[in-house]
DNA sequence: ATAGGCATTGAACAGGTGTTTAGTGTTTGA
DNA sequence: TCAAACACTAAACACCTGTTCAATGCCTAT
């Protein structure tokens, strides 16, 4: 439970407002301005206390890790990123800064992106690797390259939610986040793909694997003329 | 074959480097003296011939989606984007800038962003249509979520092309650009999950099936309390 | 009670931004 | 040939940016 009134302390209410405006905006586009007004303060506060704009950005940083790391990714033992989203669908509107902050900081170049996006990875191949001796998951030769697909499969939703929203028809009231109609329309198509695959036969990972095969000895490290 | 030297309209060279700087560092970051800077002309000259740096924009926007469009999306009938990820790895450095410039487009809220999505799903669809026609794809109830699940998870690769090589350690010269070795690395784990399935039964699948069922028959279309 | 340290503000500053303007050559069409 | 149109530049403009600074009030410990 967020608390969303006047208890926080004015540090934190400016880190708050900055978390949103960055994740709404980027880190170029929100201003210092735009943040103190949001916070109820002046500019010359935002940087009394967080040194620079950088520094408060360090500080959003510290601040939306520690939260996604605490209440999110380590303690979802099974179901890897699936429990989260069921958390979200749950209390949307909760996460909703720090997924944008996130979403923002994967696209930019940004340390914090570099971590969130490795934690997940760590993540789903501990799962897999758990379901693969479960026996839930089916047994893949490149465990760690297969949790980078799942990885980016399951973020791409992240990423491109605003336009699954907007191609799938949805009444979103974020330009950004993706709502529990849009994500109960792709559970089903998703699952069943990875349930049952997508192609029918072995054809297309056959000839991959031919061509990756033929490609290698051909030019191994070097480029085609 | 893109001509890299002299023998471009001034317009054409200044659009170009607007292309570069957008997709390098974002629309917001790149500055209309920069690009000037790149193109080797004035500041002044980029107004004049764009009206102003929004002009810039929908220029390249109109620039880089004609682009794709003709050598991109619609020539490459069977496959879908899997052809022109072909294409991408006999060449790269050469849809480098259309690339960058696209992705920053999908973060953005963008129009050509939206255009793009759009055409990437709807070329999806077809593929998948045409695809259970000739047997070489599952029959999938939902053929249109299908496809945006598919583009979505393709997608996922250009969005997040900077973390993919970073956990794979690969050696990359352009910051968000994915080299040939990552792409070899993922292709095949992907085709597996798409041959094979990720799972080893539909247990998942059913459990979100019956999970559905229930959530929508418990409030089909209000919130929990 | 009083001094010192804090949070906070309003105003200012230096630098960068997109854009304008006046001016200069250079092409081009009658 | 001449004038109008064009491509182009240097300098300036107004605005917005992050940041600084002096001043003010408010606690709190002595």
């Amino acid at each position: 439970m967020r608390s969303s009134a006047e208890d926080l302390t004015t540090r934190a209410r400016i880190r708050d407002a900055a978390i949103g405006l960055f994740g709404r905006d980027g880190f170029t586009r929100a201003t210092v301005r735009a943040v103190a007004t949001l916070a109820g303060v002046s500019p010359g506060l935002v940087i009394h206390h967080f040194g620079s704009k950088e520094g408060l950005r360090t500080a959003c940083d510290q601040h939306v890790l520690a939260q996604t790391a605490s209440q999110g990714l380590e303690k979802t033992n099974p179901g890897s990123t699936r429990q989260l989203i069921q958390d979200y669908l749950n209390d949307p509107e909760q996460y909703a800064q720090e997924i944008a902050y996130i979403r923002q900081s994967l696209a930019d170049e940004s340390d914090t992106g570099d971590a969130f996006f490795d934690a997940v990875v760590r993540q789903t191949e501990d799962s897999i690797s758990a379901g693969i001796a479960a026996g839930t998951i089916r047994k893949f030769d490149d465990v760690r390259s297969t949790a980078v697909v799942i990885a980016s499969n399951s973020l791409s939703i992240l990423m491109l939610g605003r336009h699954l929203s907007r191609t799938l028809g949805a009444v979103t009231p974020e330009p950004h986040g993706i709502g529990p109609e849009v994500l109960r329309q792709l559970t089903l198509p998703a699952l069943e793909i990875y349930t049952h695959g997508f192609y029918t036969d072995s054809r297309f990972l056959d000839a991959a694997r031919d061509a990756l095969q033929q490609d290698t000895i051909n030019h191994g490290r070097e480029h085609a003329p």
